[in-house]
DNA sequence: TACTACATCTCGCAT
DNA sequence: ATGCGAGGTGTAGTA
């Protein structure tokens, strides 16, 4: 393919927010937050209509180089071959493409008003918690689910028959030493806030890793296992279709 | 573009390991670590020789739906339109993409054999330090840059002229409360397995975030700025053309 | 804008 | 395989 039917084709496409991706070989540069140089090589480039764009290398889920929405975007000859500059204000991001070869572009205005409906959140895990307050203990009474409110962000916050507080910190996976330190966080942030002693911590998850375990012991809180539900109510009732497999 | 010869220019990138995108209208339903539902609309679909695959709409970074290297694809008629459908054993996650039509497809082998030449990291702050030792304080002595060893992943560790063990946490960016925790984790840790109680706690950064200072200096710690470098030797002396921006 | 925490995070490294 | 932490993380939600 030939630049300058490229160039055109870019061009179109920038202009009337299309979809643009092509193969070509090219090297990069990149500056900004962190310094990046990637040698001469094929890649994919995408470019949205969000003037987000991507490159990828032919293995791997996430793209070697890109840069967010919100930036500018510009073609140009340079020399032999072609240059491909993007710049981003907010970040002060540079990316630098330069396009030794061309090989095919496909471009197309695309359609989708449609989100993702998603469960199996952390969100959802704490909804079902409230909904289900004997999973963490015979009498925890479940308050709420503050999530950005006065005492930051715990997920599951109530009080059992002793008049203790309860935190809840849910993960929906194996819970590591991170999620025990964010859990002590929010505990000492209520014994401060509350000027009360009789707080406990509950770490809720489907596992938990053993040195998450030992440090949740030696600081007195406890682990409870809790598997996340994760079924979409419209998808209940279709068997999943496991036979293709 | 018709179904059959899509199906044949798929059944070809797959086997010859080539990279292969499209776009085509379709519905998305995602079943594994979370379950979720995408109603119909215009992407786009980007699958490797890896097999991995991601679903692209029309704007943001990020795919909307996507499978992991280690994965099976199947492409096949299913009553008036085709069904492409993924399964990852590893993680158990099925992805079923419901194609109404299709667009264009674009597949080419890609030959790229580089790797990204990165600065700026957590890694490269923490050397630079080493040899920099006086931007923690006048009489610092790093003794190493242990990651994965004994003592866990702490970036600087060393002792000063008062005989104090000191632990020097990296952040590359503004430090927040999660940066506060992993240095506080990092020093208890410390005077557990030595047995003394001479440690210093440092967070080095560019900035930190107010609460996050709040909480360093109510623990006893304290925070150094250091700015970590980020320029690539091979191209300090190019300057940057700002002027194209 | 800054701060906080989630994510089907992904990725690499070490045990 | 699991655990742990970095990431140019990106993204959403809130003050």
């Amino acid at each position: 393919m030939d630049f300058v039917s490229f160039q055109k084709q870019f061009d179109l496409a920038l202009k009337k927010a299309q979809t643009f991706v092509f193969f070509c070989e090219c090297s990069i540069q990149y500056s900004g937050r962190a310094e990046a140089f990637l040698d001469r090589g094929d890649r994919l480039i995408l470019i949205k209509q969000d003037k987000t764009m991507q490159i990828h290398q032919p293995e791997g889920s996430t793209p070697i180089n890109y840069m967010k929405a919100g930036g500018e975007l510009k073609l140009q000859r340079e020399n032999k071959h072609y240059s491909l500059k993007a710049y981003h204000p907010g970040d002060k991001d540079y990316l630098d493409i330069e396009i030794y070869k061309m090989y095919d572009c496909l471009t197309r205005k695309l359609e989708d008003g449609q989100k993702l409906e998603l469960v199996g959140t952390e969100r959802d895990m704490s909804d079902w918690i409230m909904q289900n307050p004997t999973s963490i203990s015979k009498d925890f009474k479940p308050l709420s689910r503050e999530e950005h409110t006065k005492f930051g962000f715990i997920d599951v916050f109530g009080h059992d028959r002793e008049g203790n507080l309860v935190i809840v910190e849910c993960k929906r996976y194996t819970a590591n030493l991170d999620a025990v330190t964010q859990l002590r966080r929010y505990v000492e942030k209520i014994i401060e806030l509350k000027g009360v002693k009789k707080v406990k911590g509950i770490l809720a998850s489907p596992t938990i890793s053993p040195n998450a375990e030992n440090m949740l012991k030696k600081w007195g809180y406890t682990w409870v296992r809790v598997v996340p539900p994760k079924r979409l109510e419209r998808h209940n009732k279709k068997q999943h279709s496991l036979g293709d497999f």
